[in-house]
DNA sequence: TTATTTCTCTCCCAGATTAG
DNA sequence: CTAATCTGGGAGAGAAATAA
């Protein structure tokens, strides 16, 4: 897809330093978001139930608002400014909390609950910590459900943020989104373990004697 | 190159709401 | 009650893509 980059920065205009909240009413947050999420006006309109003419004219109100073009029109079709880019995801956590707000579940209640929560995680939480996570959830939330993923750590906060994944546990701590919270579970050692009377450690395993034994890494990312 | 189609933008208007 | 303002729809113009 091309875009006229000339073209694109000729069409932004000084961004206002800060935005006047009052000056935006919800529909005009929601409309937003379809047109970030779809990249095209008469979709958008389609999506939230507006008309094309009507979005049009909140994408003009947008564009006054937030002092940028937001979408612009490139070969192939209407392509994000680096500015809705930019808006793209913290809107979209900002509008899913809002709904949450609005929405005035009943507070969770484990022994009640009937769901299921994905857990992304290594190997380790499988090992270690589901055994006991399992026979706590038996115990208190016998409703509630456990899936658990395997998958790499730098994709962690993108899925917690789409919403796919619930909790991770991970190790080391991961850059997260301000739509997210971490909290350190507990420190844990590494211990070297060896047979007595193992030929090659004789006085006891220091830190000479171990680097000069073989070892074998076992690395299922390859790294 | 031209005709057609698709899509966006803009003007104008109607209905609802608000302020005086 | 009236005028002003806001929101959204209809219709047409114009730009860009596509097919012949």
């Amino acid at each position: 897809m091309h875009v006229d980059m000339r073209r694109l920065h000729e069409t932004r205009t000084p961004v206002p330093e800060d935005v006047d909240l009052a000056g935006i009413n919800l529909n005009l947050l929601v409309a937003l978001d379809a047109l970030l999420q779809e990249s095209h006006v008469t979709r958008a309109a389609a999506r939230v139930g507006l008309t094309q003419s009507a979005m049009s004219h909140a994408l003009a109100q947008l564009r006054e608002l937030l002092g940028d073009a937001l979408l612009i029109r490139g070969r192939g079709g209407m392509v994000l400014t680096p500015r809705a880019e930019q808006l793209t995801a913290p809107l979209r956590r900002g509008l899913a909390e809002l709904q949450r707000a609005l929405r005035s579940e009943p507070a969770f209640e484990p022994a009640t609950a009937t769901r299921r929560f994905t857990v992304a995680t290594r190997d380790y939480f499988g090992s270690v910590l589901l055994p006991s996570a399992l026979e706590l959830l038996g115990r208190e939330a016998p409703g509630v459900d456990l899936s658990v993923r395997h998958v790499e750590s730098n994709t962690y906060p993108a899925l917690m943020e789409s919403g796919e994944v619930d909790l991770t546990v991970v190790t080391p701590p991961v850059e997260s989104g301000p739509g997210l919270r971490q909290q350190k579970l507990f420190t844990e050692d590494f211990v070297c373990v060896v047979r007595k009377g193992h030929p090659k450690v004789r006085r006891g395993l220091d830190l000479d004697t171990y680097l000069h034994l073989s070892h074998v890494l076992i690395s299922p990312r390859g790294d």
